[in-house]
DNA sequence: AAAAATTTTTAGATTGGCCTAAAAATTTGT
DNA sequence: ACAAATTTTTAGGCCAATCTAAAAATTTTT
C-alpha cells in the first residue's frame, strides 16, 4: 500500500523533476512539501525501499518507472476532478485545486475512468494543463510564458503556473482566463513591468510576475 | 482536526446505536471495525477526549451532539456521492458503496452542498436509504422487511438492510431492484422460506435471509 | 454467593509521519 | 586549497493508530 503522503511526495518529486531536469534535492523537496529536509531524507527512504524512487545520499532523488507511473496517475486524476468541479459543480476558477487535492487520493481505476468519460474524456484542466490519457501520455501544449512575448506579438491565454488563489482571483478579475487574447506592447526595463492590450480593447500594466506565471499560445502579429 | 479512522469509528457508532437503541459495546464496535477490542478502548478514549462521545469503562459508548452531527453528515456524504456513482456515472447497485466509503471523507461544506444541488437533491440513495439533508435531518420512509408481510399484501421494494455486494448482486439478477413490486404468496414454515409473485408476474421463491434483508413500502391488499 | 466464562481495560510494543538539534558532507568564496 | 556557508543526514523523540498478552471488571452459571 502507499499513503496519502507518499502520493503526494512522489507528485512533488515529478513536477520539481519535470520544471527543472535534473535530480531533486532534500531542500527542494522540503520546501514544496513545507516540511524539513529530516523528514524528507525519512520518507525519501521509504519511498526507495518500495522502490517507487532512486536514492543517492547527498545527491537528490528520481522517480522510477513505477513512481513515475504513480505520480503521472495522481495528476490524473487531480485534473479530471477539477474539471468536474468547474464544470459540473459550477465552483470557480481559484476554488477547485483544494478540493481535487483531496479527491485525486480516492482509489480505483474505473472510477477515474468512469469520470473521464462523464467528462467527455477532456484534454486540458481549467488551468490549462494537460490531462494525462489512462496510459499516462499528454500532448504538450505549445504556450510561451507572456513576458517573453516581442512587442507587437499576441496570443491566447492557455494556462497558468502559479495556481494560487489569490493569482487566479486576480486574473478573473481582469478578465484574464482561459481563452482570452492578449496583445504585448511594450515593456518596462525598470521594473520589467508589461504593458499589454486586451481582446477587448482594455489597456493593462501587468507586472513581472505575473508575466512569468500566464501561458500564451502565441498567434500570428497583427 | 479529526482523522478518517475517527470519522468512521463515529459512523459506525451512530449506525449501531440506531439498530440497537442503547449503549455501544466496545466489542461490537471491533467487529463493526474489524479490528480488537483493546484498539477500540484506545479509540473510544481519544474520542471522548475531542468530546465525541460520552464513554463509561465498561458500559459502553455514545455518541455526543457534536458526535452525532458529525456521523449524519458523513452519512449524508455517502449516500450523495452513491447517487452520482449510480446516476451520473453509471455503475451499479453493488458497485457503489467501497468507493463512496472513499468519497465521504473528502471534507468541504460547499462541496456536499453543491453537489446535492447537481444531483438535484435527492431524498433516498440507490438502496432506499434516507439521505439526511444539510441539517442533518431525514423522513424516516414506511418500510417494513418483505418477510413480515401476510399472504395476499403486496408492496414496492424501496431498499435493503444488508449492503454486500452478493446479496445486491443476486436481487439484481433476479430484477428485484427498487421499484420491483412484490406480491407475498406464502410462507413455509419449515425454513421460512416465502413464495412471492414479482410484477411481471414470475413465481419466486425467497429465503428467510432475503425476506430479513429486503424492504417494502407496502400496498393496499390485491 | 462463589466459580466460571466473558467482556473490557491496561501494559507494552510497533509503524508511519513528523519534529528539533547536532553531526557530516558538499559547495562556495577568497 | 582551505575556511565558511550551505545542504543533507543522523540521532533521538513524539503522536496516532494499531497489535498481543495479561490483568481487571462484569455477567452468567451452578
Amino acid at each position: 500500500m502507499i499513503s496519502q503522503t507518499e502520493e503526494n511526495y512522489l507528485k512533488a518529486i515529478f513536477k520539481i523533476a519535470e520544471k527543472q531536469g535534473a535530480a531533486v534535492t532534500t531542500n527542494a523537496l522540503a520546501a514544496a512539501m513545507q516540511t524539513t529536509a529530516a523528514s524528507v531524507t525519512d520518507m525519501i527512504k521509504r519511498l526507495a525501499d518500495k522502490q517507487l524512487v532512486v536514492y543517492e545520499k547527498y545527491r537528490g532523488v528520481t522517480l522510477t518507472d513505477d513512481g513515475s507511473r504513480t505520480a503521472t496517475a495522481l495528476i490524473r486524476r487531480h485534473r479530471l476532478w477539477e474539471v468536474f468541479l468547474m464544470d459540473k459543480l459550477g465552483f470557480a476558477w481559484d476554488e477547485v485545486h483544494d478540493m481535487a487535492e483531496e479527491l485525486e487520493h480516492v482509489p480505483g481505476e474505473a472510477l477515474v475512468e468512469r469520470l473521464d468519460a462523464f467528462l467527455g474524456h477532456p484534454k486540458f484542466d481549467p488551468h490549462g494543463d494537460p490531462i494525462p490519457d489512462a496510459e499516462g501520455r499528454w500532448a504538450p501544449r505549445p504556450q510561451v510564458p507572456l513576458g517573453t512575448l516581442q512587442p507587437g506579438e499576441r496570443g491566447v491565454v492557455t494556462g497558468v503556473d502559479d495556481h494560487a488563489p489569490a493569482f487566479l482571483q486576480y486574473l478573473k478579475q481582469l478578465n484574464l482566463t482561459l481563452g482570452a487574447s492578449l496583445e504585448m506592447l511594450e515593456r518596462f526595463p525598470y521594473d520589467n513591468s508589461i504593458r499589454v492590450r486586451a481582446g477587448d480593447g482594455r489597456e493593462l500594466i501587468l507586472s513581472e510576475k505575473v508575466g512569468q506565471n500566464l501561458f500564451l499560445r502565441q498567434a500570428a502579429d497583427g
